[in-house]
DNA sequence: CGTTGGCCTTAGTCATGGCTAAGCTTCTTC
DNA sequence: GAAGAAGCTTAGCCATGACTAAGGCCAACG
């Protein structure tokens, strides 16, 4: 309906894969948001002329307008998903589908409410931290290798590298998917692998699987749930 | 995005100008979508190929697949609006607004979970029943217009229509809630306004308020209190 | 009767936001 | 230096779901 939908979307792709490290080009919208290329390329176009974004070898980059825009849409985002896990006990593996699908009908108002029902939460069910009202939010926490994470802590998966593409279809079948969380239980001794919860399973994850794991260790005040 | 959504906005519809007791008509539903007629024309052929509405005289009758589908439309509708006002605290003439934006992106599941949630309610905040799941709903006693009652008795309100928010929002503020009585006081001659007495205030009704307003005449022998 | 007005439909247009096909740089590789 | 391969853009197409214009039908009324 409203042409603020599809450039709301749009804006949050940049905001999110900017937040992965990995480069904002055409062609990293267009598989995140499975997109064709063309069709990122005529909305960049028009982001730009808004003047929301310049672009600068290839590469994507918000203006201070832009980014308020962008942190704008990830909050709502963050909070719906916060919502619904909360108030509505949507596991957390459907929240970005459903948050995704909610989106476009959630006013500045309404998330508001949401915020104020929900005590003004700082971070979504992920672990990612919801920008504040009217804030750029550009201090997003930038994403870790899995290695690093201590055990018995909660781990928000951002993203499974594609350096290794069987291997990272094998941490999808998992349930490793960006969005998803695991919990890291013990790393077994002498370089043997690490055991990782996810879903409920136990999984013994050989170091070339755990490099290609990146994300945020959730804070540890979080019950486990 | 899916197809799915402007069926459904038009099988609400129908299910909606039904219970009101208007002719189901082209007219009538783009009066009450706000679209132009064609566009109704083309959706109720396209509903009547799919085997969900049949047509005589002008009058669009739902089939009883339709009907199992509109009943369904309405009651994530319904169950949206009550939801809002009670989780989220949306005020009475916000909701039919917000519910609509809200319509597409809510799955069946998470309209059961709100339902739940809500500890199955059997009627939304404006006083119209909720469909049970997989039922037609359609045995409900739709409430007369106020318009109809005769002066000198008691009507107890059980529903406010929100096709105008701002009307129904002075409605609410007089105090004419679902749920509420009032008392019908005199008709005024020559078109003149409608006198109701509500919490032992006395208001002056123009028929467009009026008509925003269903219930019950009470029966007369009823002791005014 | 014939005209007028309401109601409905058909025909054709437009905006949106996807898509594919194809061309153009540029960077690598032999 | 030529040949590819990536990445991006341009050009042009399609589906959806609105719209306006215009015509058919029918009933009421002068």
């Amino acid at each position: 309906m409203s042409p603020q939908n599809t450039d709301e979307r749009y804006l949050r792709a940049i905001f999110q894969v900017r937040g992965l490290g990995e480069p904002v080009t055409t062609t990293t919208l267009a598989r995140w948001l499975d997109v064709a290329a063309p069709s990122v390329s005529n909305r960049l176009r028009r982001l730009e002329d808004a003047g929301l974004l310049s672009r600068a070898e290839g590469e994507v980059r918000l203006t201070q307008e832009g980014n308020l825009r962008a942190a704008a849409v990830v909050r709502r985002h963050r909070l719906i998903e916060t919502f619904l896990h909360r108030a509505l006990g949507v596991p957390v593996p459907e929240l970005h589908e459903s948050a995704e699908a909610l989106q476009d009908g959630v006013s500045e108002q309404l998330a508001a409410r949401m915020d104020e029902a929900l005590g003004y939460p700082t971070h979504d069910p992920h672990g990612d931290p919801i920008p504040q009202a009217g804030t750029a939010g550009d201090q997003e926490a930038w994403p870790e290798p899995l290695t690093h994470a201590p055990s018995g802590r909660w781990f928000s998966v951002t993203r499974i590298s594609d350096r290794e593409p069987e291997a990272s279809a094998y941490l999808i079948s998992l349930g490793l998917v960006p969005g998803s969380r695991c919990f890291v239980a013990e790393r077994a001794p002498f370089g043997g692998p690490l055991w990782v919860e996810v879903d409920g399973a136990r999984h013994a994850l050989s170091d070339t699987l755990v490099n290609l794991i990146f994300g945020v260790v959730e804070p540890a005040r979080w019950v486990r749930r």
